[in-house]
DNA sequence: CTAGGATCCTGTCAGC
DNA sequence: TGCTGACAGGATCCTA
């Protein structure tokens, strides 16, 4: 589920947790959430400044420096075997020593946190990650909704654990597509996904949508919007929703599209989204209630996505759920047609 | 270059 | 019940 505003929520809800607060360390359960990108050297700039010189190893997967960990921990990163009795299924130990949160941004989906020393953790969620905060001063859970929300953590899905001196982050991941990446603060911007990001909804005018809709003319509106080099931020939710608003059949090719569709679009796509901002704090903090109450928060935010067999809003109409662009969609025939032009 | 399909992974649900 | 196949809110890689 996590599109560009429960990535907000997310940002936000954590900031009043994490910021200014110090990573004690990080425990991997699982190698392939974690992407470790940091050059040895930058790990712990300070302690050697003549390491450079040095015959360091070049940077490597986690998987490998934990392997050869007993061996030869590198420079101010420790590799270390969980103690027994904490174990889970070899989880391993990545000690950050005096990495403090800096600050909370967020590209798109994806998420930055960038500590001192010249390090950022770039996370994403993708289709079923989730992030929650366990602390003595309270507790934030925000992502894919799930019983992890309420369950007792770790757990089968714990992929990454951030222990902080009053509290711990857990990153859950139920399909392992979501990750963690540890990266010098100077490549993020670089990072191949956030540099080819397109600009967000309220980043662009009606004119760059309709060309750029142009420039993909024969594929279908729907893949156009989901395209994150194109608008960044939408996801299967909230392009259906922004088509919905703007009465446009997902089917419609994007380059048949007149000005005052994409136009449409873009100002449906900028209201479903930013209200779902809006609400996001509350809606994921009311997810999970203290009489442990769950709801579906789609069900009062989406107007069709996940309405199939029920009434258009606007016209009554049964909303049907239909295939696009390989992806569930969600439409109602009567508001959305697809007309004869163009496809 | 673009467009479309397969793919990564685990879990759930409908149908037999 | 148990089994099987389809599908799940993302992005990337491969092919034509």
């Amino acid at each position: 589920m996590p599109e560009l505003p429960e990535v907000e929520t997310v940002r936000r809800g954590l900031k009043k947790y994490i910021l200014n607060k110090k990573i004690i360390r990080i425990v991997v359960f699982e190698d392939k959430s974690f992407k470790d990108a940091l050059p040895d050297d930058s790990r712990h700039a300070s302690s050697r400044p003549s390491s450079r010189g040095s015959s360091l190893t070049r940077s490597q997967p986690v998987a490998k420096c934990l392997e050869s960990s007993d061996k030869a921990p590198r420079l101010g990163a420790k590799y270390l075997k969980l103690p027994d009795e904490t174990s889970q299924s070899g989880a391993k130990y990545l000690e950050l020593p005096d990495k403090t949160i800096q600050g909370l941004k967020r590209f798109g989906k994806a998420l930055v946190i960038d500590l001192d020393d010249g390090c950022s953790l770039m996370i994403h969620l993708r289709m079923t990650g989730q992030l929650i905060w366990r602390g003595e001063t309270g507790e934030f859970a925000a992502g894919h909704p799930s019983e992890n929300f309420v369950a007792e953590l770790p757990n089968k899905q714990t992929r990454v654990v951030f222990e902080f001196e009053d509290g711990k982050l857990f990153f859950n991941d139920q399909r392992k597509f979501g990750f963690v990446k540890l990266m010098p603060t100077t490549e993020v911007e670089k990072d191949a996904f956030i540099k080819k990001l397109g600009p967000e909804p309220w980043e662009m005018s009606e004119n760059e949508l309709y060309e750029r809709c142009q420039r993909h003319g024969k594929a279908l509106i729907k893949a156009v919007l989901l395209n994150q080099e194109v608008i960044a931020g939408l996801g299967n939710i909230y392009a259906d929703e922004a088509l919905f608003a703007a009465g446009v059949h997902p089917e419609r090719r994007a380059g048949s599209l007149t000005k005052t569709e994409v136009t449409k679009i873009l100002a449906g796509a900028k209201k479903v989204m930013k209200s779902a901002i809006e609400a996001g704090g509350s809606t994921m903090a009311t997810y999970v209630k203290a009489d442990g109450t769950r709801g579906n928060y789609l069900d009062e935010f989406a107007q069709v996505f996940g309405k199939q067999g029920q009434e258009c809003p606007k016209c009554g109409a049964e909303i049907v759920k239909i295939r696009v662009a390989g992806r569930g969609t969600h439409i109602c025939p009567h508001c959305q047609q697809k007309g004869k032009k163009n496809d």
